[in-house]
DNA sequence: AAATGATTTAACTATTTGGTTAACAAATGT
DNA sequence: ACATTTGTTAACCAAATAGTTAAATCATTT
């Protein structure tokens, strides 16, 4: 078998795809356009992932694996929720500079379509809440923190940690500021958020 | 002229682009998708607004001047933060049920095209954050509220509320529960998320 | 009721776009 | 060395799709 150059042709088609894809959505892509980024012929594409779909879906499942494990790791870990929430949106908000198209990404195509997540469901390690909402009612019961349902505290971590970025257009004219400010709020969000959220919640 | 039909032709057909828009994004909407909703021929649809473009364009101004009055009213009434706040979270949840496919529609679009924002930035209405931010400001100098930033307060209250709703299936699939459940949680959330807020600011 | 102008339709066009094919090149096994 | 498999390309195809046109119909004016 010739797998000397394919490995590397392969490669580049993924990260050509993800950068189109991850910016202009499904149905905004042009193949060709992936394979002028990837700087190989239009059939490359279909020889190697034999559809738009499929290459998408290989891009998309990527993407996913990337965010999945950022989630179980504020789920899943023996840290109490304080320290959960001071971790999980330090290493979010910096994981997510480095990433800026991936939330967005992700909640447009699933919007666009939403039994996309049965197939992410069946992977392991995709998310789940459980553990985490018998430890927020723990520490109720424990006088640690305020009572509040498990599954709002995490929607507003997600909420506090991804919105801003999904939104950014809308965030900055709305908040007024340039580039350059935005990004100085994001930073300073990193610590801001959780205390936001400890206040809230620590009795 | 004759002008009895065409302007119920008119609303038609903008009532139709509305709905296709705001669930197929432009890149997904198909005009002949349009004309058949709004029960016309297609040629129907550039007699009246000339191109696709001009037809979303028509589109997204309209879901913008309804999304933008709800946030005029948070940013330049007389009341409270607290007062704010609580009137906000409850008034726009209730909007958003009725329009749940705006704010995923205005964000998905401005991040396909940024530019976008300064064409309503011009137009008056347009939310400022001015006011609000000495407001509170000035709360935290009386001792009302403890020390935030207005514009991180500000992309505080906006996550919290818009958030779920744009990211309705990650949230679903996170939180582990069903459409019915789900509804049940964002009705929580009219008083919950307020609450929070308070909890997190107040003195 | 004829003329005029606005509205509507069916058929058509040009272009874009995902996908295919067949020939060619490079690597690998024997 | 040569045959076979794998990788790559240019040219092509068919379907989809935004937009056009010219003729027909409807409403309004005189």
């Amino acid at each position: 078998m010739a797998k000397t150059k394919d490995i590397n042709t392969e490669k580049q088609i993924l990260d050509a795809a993800k950068k189109v894809f991850q910016i202009k959505g499904m149905n905004g892509a042009r193949m060709q356009e992936i394979a002028d980024k990837a700087k190989i012929n239009k059939a490359m594409l279909h020889y190697y992932y034999r559809s738009k779909d499929l290459l998408f879906e290989a891009v998309f499942k990527n993407a996913f694996a990337l965010l999945a494990p950022q989630l179980n790791a504020i789920l899943n870990d023996d840290s109490s929720i304080e320290e959960k929430v001071r971790n999980f949106t330090s290493n979010y908000i910096s994981f997510i500079i480095k990433h800026p198209y991936l939330p967005t990404f992700i909640i447009q195509e699933l919007n666009r379509n939403p039994e996309f997540i049965l197939k992410m469901k069946d992977q392991k390690g995709f998310p789940n809440i459980e553990k985490f909402k018998k430890q927020v009612a723990l520490e109720i019961k424990e006088g640690i923190i305020k009572p509040i349902k498990g599954e709002q505290l995490f929607i507003n971590i997600l909420a506090l940690n991804i919105f801003p970025f999904v939104a950014t257009p809308l965030v900055k004219a709305f908040a007024n500021v340039d580039n350059k400010a935005f990004k100085q709020l994001m930073n300073d969000r990193k610590t801001e958020v959780a205390d936001f959220i400890i206040n809230s919640i620590k009795v």
